[in-house]
DNA sequence: ATTCTCCGCTACCGATCAGTATCGTTTGAC
DNA sequence: GTCAAACGATACTGATCGGTAGCGGAGAAT
């Protein structure tokens, strides 16, 4: 019951548990987790296989853990993106700027929360549980900016921005035919344009 | 060679094949390919391994099979969707109504070409081919109606709604909240009807 | 009725999987 | 300088992986 306490540990356990962790997060990433050994990260961490079971008692632990990073990166660009505007709009213009062109990077390989719950059936397990609290803290805080905003039904065109950015994050590199910041920043537009009136559709112009 | 033609082949081959696709590919959408051994498979379809393996000749290309047929039998929905209706927008609202009702399905989890995409990290892998081919077949049907419709741009808005489609497949349950269907079509609205002005921003209102 | 094809079955292959045991060594804390 | 804690290395477990070999039997074609 000596479990490593994850406050105040020996200097040497913090970092072999961070060098587990970021190697097993890049391999997880890059490769997807079911194709990623424990082996693997062993070698390329140099950190042993006992170190690590040391610190995350099984595989999904360290998976868990890996998403739980993500998670957190993630977010911590997003306060500074959102940093950089003061209105609502700017704001979601800054969003899909910082969106647009993080899927063009190299080696991007779409939304580890999804990748990972594409994975898993069991909605069960705990990798699953931290991806939906990942895309419900991202509805949440669209939201907070539509309402903001004076958008009328705020939830709700959160959720159609957020499933066009989830469109972005697993566009496999097909926006990349595109000016995918300028392409997502006027379909959020014109989302929150009509969330601003009644959302009683009517008034649309009617197509051929 | 005798390999095994796909074309005019025994009935009791035909079965054999018909029955282990049909098994592999219920079990590779609700668990995920990498979850599913070949054994499972053998034993849930009732064929034997080795008659697998003689009319697929790699696990890979048993994927290959699912993914393909996934992709035949939903454009088959497709086009049994869009007949229902007469105009560009008529279809584009039908397409959302199907889709809305399509992600709450029991037993639904996400686009099965984008849960394979994420499993494999090699994009030359068959199986991504065959994804990367089915979502551009879906951005150039959207683009057609688009164009159909007056849309200015057509391709450009047909990659909006095809992200917002992608989103609505891999919400994994976020949209039961809501109603799914209405969801989708009013987001569809407001991006056709904001491609058919000058996509030259400018004049939508600013928000605070 | 014979033949030829394709089937299902069992057993097996080497490789790899997640996870554990043991042990000697290093290192920060006091 | 001593001690306890955490490290790295090696070796191993039983299970499972994708894929193959060899068999006997069923069924369609002639």
């Amino acid at each position: 019951m000596t479990a490593s306490s994850p406050d105040r540990p020996d200097p040497r356990s913090r970092r072999a548990r961070l060098r587990a962790l970021e190697t097993a997060s890049d391999l997880f990433y890059a490769n997807g987790v079911r194709a990623v050994g424990m082996e693997q990260i062993v070698e390329e961490s140099g950190v042993a296989k006992t170190t690590i079971y040391r610190h995350f008692p099984t595989k999904d632990a360290l998976i868990e853990a890996f998403l739980k990073k993500e998670d957190a990166e993630f977010w911590s660009q997003w306060d500074a993106v959102i940093g950089t505007a003061t209105t609502s709009m700017g704001q979601i213009e800054a969003l899909c700027d910082w969106i647009g062109k993080r899927v063009r990077r190299n080696g991007y390989r779409g939304c580890p929360q999804l990748n990972v719950a594409a994975e898993f059936a069991d909605r069960a397990h705990p990798a699953r549980l931290v991806a939906r609290q990942h895309k419900a803290e991202m509805h949440r805080r669209l939201e907070a900016i539509c309402a903001h905003g004076g958008v009328v039904h705020p939830e709700t065109t959160a959720m159609q921005i957020a499933l066009l950015f989830d469109g972005a994050f697993m566009s496999d590199g097909r926006l990349n035919a595109y000016d995918a910041p300028a392409l997502l920043e006027h379909a959020a537009v014109l989302l929150i344009g009509g969330g601003r009136e009644r959302p009683d559709k009517g008034a649309s112009a009617e197509l051929a």
